[in-house]
DNA sequence: ACAGCGATGTTAGAGGCATTAACATCGGCG
DNA sequence: CGCCGATGTTAATGCCTCTAACATCGCTGT
């Protein structure tokens, strides 16, 4: 066995791999372009091999779904906190949310596509803890006008609603300067709203 | 011509028959759950007739897209007007963007799925005209805080993220009463925002 | 040490789908 | 009234998902 490399039968760590190669592909092609066949050559195991690790093909897609939510969790937590102004932050939260929207259209498309997901198994709004933290601190300082639970999830879908159009409506939602474009949309809604109070 | 079956060899309107038996496929089994072949053997023609219509799969996709579009300005286009108080009316329009994707989600995201569509011939917005409409009367009445445009995107992206929310995080979205609980989170959109000033 | 077992890969093959090429039919126009 | 373009059909290619049967390998207990 001198310079055998790893025995090329067995692969050792495949499902990883597997799911690696699965994202490069989505990133690259789209969700459409995906294929478990396509996903095995580029690993270099036959067409049947993910098998041993993933029941079927949507299942890898719930493996690249649950990358998407964790790498979505950790760009709004590493969303600068300027000053320690929470509000600030919760629009700093929203842009990393658009931008990773933007940056990689495909996971993200996957990783809030629940069809043929066990609806008990979503990790989704786990993710999202570091944008409920925001808003928490916000209401033990008595700044929401809403019940916690409500601007949690107005937040969310506004923030959400941007980061989806942008990918599929870029004509009315990209402009030269998309994240100025962004900033001058989430910022109203944190603060006024959009009608006046008569 | 008496009582001719149509000749049975050319269908005579198989591409508005291949869009319907599409619509339905895809509202019974998802888009997944959607094929030319399926829809052809739903039209009763051969797996290569709609290619006489069709350019390929993704032509059929968008022509379905079109027929979603459509209802969906149908939808927002007969919000009742109460009073014609165009505040409340913004909000039942919101209402029934959100109703429409929950009752045919899957139209739904075939009608927001730009993928593989000429983005040119997006004709999303246009069906948003009756929103666009209720606003601009809003920013006559000089009721807007902030400019027409950036409030069109604001309201269509806060509308859009809870109807894409309700569809996929059915968990954090759907509860008994939905309705209320969407009216609750569309309001304080409209009318104050969530942050108080201080 | 080593036998055997379970995990992980492989090859082979069934069935489905998208798409194209070559052929058939029909209605309308010159 | 015959021809032609539009619309359908059959046949065939190639890719994909998934399953079954077989192969290999490392670990485990003795």
């Amino acid at each position: 066995m001198a310079a055998m490399a790893k025995s090329s039968y067995h692969h050792g760590a495949l499902e990883a791999t597997l799911i690696d190669a699965a994202i490069v592909l989505i990133e690259e092609h789209g969700v459409d372009g995906f294929s478990l066949a396509a996903t095995s050559r580029r690993a270099g195991v036959s067409v049947a091999a993910p098998y041993r690790h993933f029941a079927n093909r949507r299942e890898l897609l719930n493996a690249v779904a649950q990358r998407g939510f964790a790498e979505l969790g950790e760009r709004l937590r590493a969303a600068p906190a300027d000053d320690g102004d929470d509000v600030a932050l919760l629009l700093e939260q929203g842009l990393a949310y658009v931008r990773f929207a933007v940056e990689k259209p495909a996971l993200f498309r996957i990783a809030f596509d629940s069809r043929g997901r066990d609806p008990q198994s979503t990790v989704g709004p786990a993710a999202l803890a570091a944008f409920g933290e925001t808003l928490d601190r916000l209401e033990r300082a008595g700044r929401l006008r809403i019940p916690l639970d409500t601007a949690m999830r107005l937040c969310w879908a506004t923030v959400h609603g941007v980061a989806m159009l942008t990918i599929n409506q870029s004509r009315t939602f990209a402009e030269e300067d998309s994240e100025t474009l962004r900033r001058h949309i989430l910022s109203p809604m944190l603060t006024g709203g959009v009608i006046t109070a008569d």
